[in-house]
DNA sequence: TCTGGGGTCCTAGGACCC
DNA sequence: TCTGGGGTCCTAGGACCC
């Protein structure tokens, strides 16, 4: 029995999650910004039919609001992440195996699914069912590997005809799709890739189909020797299926509200970052090996660029706060140049290992012992009940906040905070 | 004035070893 | 004087995704 993949997928997830809860948003054109209000992250259809492109900054999109009802929402987090869990939740009640993929999409397994209900049905059903619990609009694309189903996603957004859901598993149903497709199009084909592959007369999804992998594995990667052997209904992503992978590395960093000239204010926002990054770290159950600490002036500003980065071996693994927050300080002072407009920072930790995989240094002045695991588990707790940020480190009390994300048109978390919760009028 | 953040995988090249 | 070839590990950087 061949496998068969449905790939479902938010329409809009953050401008359909507002949308849920803010009537007067519904049939408007809707934007949601970035962190800082930097630029536009998700468009609704109304949106992208008045020209807003995807990444385009916020501050361009002046005239579109004033005059043309454009609507502009910070972005929550909070309401997206909580929303997300519910529409994986619903998934679940649906098919024996969903891999939530992203924070809007997930394969399911449905092999086999046909001998009870047809799957074209399947997607429909699933389709109301996510409508009824969670009000979001959402596309099902089957076919017979995931690459393939991404592409019946695609023409189940693209042709309204198909009311959302598309089966894909039939051959020549998919090669007359791929035929429509620029190669661009396809999942894992790139801007740069799809450059090259044009040049070469390779133009649509079925011409890179048809392309021989040996061929294509010399004049590219084995990456898109893959999605040519996908595009032909042969599976090559297990590592996608794999359920619960672990993380690879941790990486936390945002732009600043405005730009920092200060090390002091610089060393607040990096233990920031670092605090954060280690409470993810003790959230995936791992101890952190290395680390990285990064600061940059903006890309866009005039005058002289400053980027650097630099590396730390850990002297042993941790997921403790103080050690990690300690060692980023020391490379933040060691990375900061007087005389910049820094405009963002931030930190990465890798080479995980599992808590207690390594002895710990007899010398050094914080071990890893019961104790210290116990007060971050008791800090992890008393911010999971109390709100995140109730106990903080000293130094994130720094007294310039300007550095903290601009968000000027935030939505209330509708779904996690009691306080916000909607209240209807009779 | 204002241009995101968080990930993954693969490859090439250098250091080092035998 | 002559100075190989194969393996591993690490890191930086490229390309992609949402």
């Amino acid at each position: 029995m061949p496998q068969i993949f449905a790939l479902a997928d938010v329409n809009a997830m953050y401008c359909a999650c507002e949308s849920v809860f803010d009537p007067r948003l519904r049939g408007r054109a809707v934007v949601v910004a970035s962190n800082n209000d930097g630029c536009a992250v998700a468009r609704n259809q109304q949106a992208k039919a008045l020209g807003v492109k995807m990444g385009q900054p916020i501050f361009e999109l002046k005239d579109l609001m004033e005059n043309h009802g454009l609507v502009v929402c910070s972005s929550n987090y909070a309401l997206y992440g909580d929303m997300s869990f519910r529409f994986m939740q619903v998934l679940a009640e649906c098919a024996p195996r969903v891999i939530p993929y992203s924070i809007d999409e997930a394969f399911m397994d449905l092999t086999g699914i046909n001998t009870v209900v047809s799957f074209e049905d399947f997607g429909v059903q699933v389709k109301a069912k996510v409508a009824q619990w969670t009000g979001l609009p959402i596309c099902v694309g089957i076919s017979t590997s995931p690459t393939l189903s991404k592409l019946a996603n695609h023409g189940a957004k693209k042709y309204p005809a198909t009311k959302g859901v598309v089966d894909l598993t039939d051959r020549d149903r998919q090669r007359k799709l791929l035929s429509l497709v620029p190669v661009s199009e396809i999942w894992g084909i790139g801007s740069r890739i799809s450059k090259r592959l044009e040049e070469l007369g390779i133009k649509n999804g079925l011409q890179l189909a048809d392309a021989d992998p040996k061929w294509i594995r010399k004049h590219f990667s084995v990456v898109v020797e893959r999605t040519v052997r996908e595009l032909n209904g042969i599976p090559c992503h297990d590592d996608l299926l794999e359920v619960g992978a672990a993380k690879k590395q941790i990486l936390t960093s945002k732009s600043f509200g405005t730009p920092v000239t200060q090390l002091a204010t610089m060393l607040a926002a990096v233990t920031t970052h670092a605090t954060r990054a280690a409470e993810k770290l003790r959230g995936e159950r791992r101890e952190a090996g290395f680390l990285s600490v990064f600061m940059s002036t903006s890309r866009y500003a005039d005058g002289e660029r400053y980027a650097n980065q630099q590396g730390l071996t850990l002297p042993f693994p941790t997921a403790d706060t103080r050690e990690i927050v300690r060692h980023a300080v020391k490379l933040a002072r060691t990375l900061w140049r007087d005389g910049y407009r820094y405009n963002k920072a931030g930190i990465m930790l890798s080479d995980f290992r599992e808590p207690g995989a390594c002895q710990s240094d007899f010398f050094n002045p914080i071990e890893d012992t019961d104790r210290a695991k116990g007060l971050m588990s008791t800090l992890d707790r008393i911010n999971s009940i109390s709100g995140k940020g109730s106990v903080k480190f000293g130094r994130e009390f720094h007294k310039d906040r300007s550095w903290q994300m601009r968000r000027g048109n935030l939505s209330p978390a509708y779904t996690t905070r009691w306080a916000d919760i909607p209240v209807v009028k009779c």
